[in-house]
DNA sequence: CCTTGACCCTGTAGTTGCTACAGGGTGCAT
DNA sequence: ATGCACCCTGTAGCAACTACAGGGTCAAGG
């Protein structure tokens, strides 16, 4: 299949796969006469590996490893699950960020009665940190 | 003071601090006969407004009209409201995005068994969305 | 007086993961 | 033959910094 059914049956953006192509993560495709890229089942494979994991928060090179991994069946997949433990651990840090960062806005924006900026303790709080109650960042 | 001793008590990078002067988010300072900038209070506590907003999560953009309002005490704050409502908003959002994802991802790791990176359900789960039970993404 | 070191300057390029052109070529139908 | 959808390369842009390279300035110590 060429590039535009590749990218519709994946959902991937056109440019996106030629974005991974450059940087190593898919292989070059074979070209036709007139130098169009011409994909196979192999390479639809990859590319849904590739987007399944940038949707589950996967960095590119963490998606170069886990690749790397799936290239080699007789290795141990233990690699695989620390990447991906790892990535959980991320995952769950970032929420308890967004949560005290919720918190806090939420507080701050609780502030405020209307009128005048001047008065605005919306803006009074944005101004100093020691108007917040948790340790946001 | 000159523009290391601003970062010390900002706790900005001086780096980012000439990034936010060249954005114009930041007014330019005097600068001594040497060429070297020098700041005032001023200058302080509208970075200090400017990076607290930024640990809260605020855009550049959304900064710029906060300080807009901050720097027209005369106008109605409602338009601050907007912005940190909004911004809450995204948020909220954000951290049901990273639950659903969490899920899956622990789903997904409690699939692994150990052995080989061919029989690991782990990158077996990363290759097709179908053994997901959420909607991740 | 000279050097060392800490500071400051400008300008540019790199980071992440794409996305959006500009300026061209190809292939098929009418 | 002419339109149109599709493909190609190469480059630049996004957010919000960060990291140099290659220079200038200034106070203290030898
Ligand atoms: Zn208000
Ligand atoms: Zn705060
Ligand atoms: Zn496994
Ligand atoms: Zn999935």
């Amino acid at each position: 299949m060429k590039i535009g059914e590749l990218a519709r049956v994946t959902g991937a953006n056109i440019e996106t796969i030629r974005y991974y192509e450059r940087i190593g993560l898919l292989p070059e495709p074979h070209r036709t006469a007139a130098n169009y890229r011409r994909y196979g089942e192999a390479h639809r494979s990859r590319l849904a590996f590739v987007r399944h994991s940038r949707d589950l928060g996967f960095t590119i090179e963490e998606i170069r490893s886990l690749l790397d991994l799936s290239d080699h069946p007789e290795r141990d997949c233990g690699e695989a699950d620390r990447i991906a433990t790892s990535h959980l651990e991320q995952v769950e840090e970032k929420i308890a960020q967004l949560e005290l960062l919720r918190d806090e806005l939420a507080r701050i924006i609780g502030r405020c009665r209307g009128g005048l900026a001047g008065d605005c303790r919306v803006i009074e709080a944005l101004g100093d940190h020691k108007y917040c109650e948790g340790t946001h960042a």
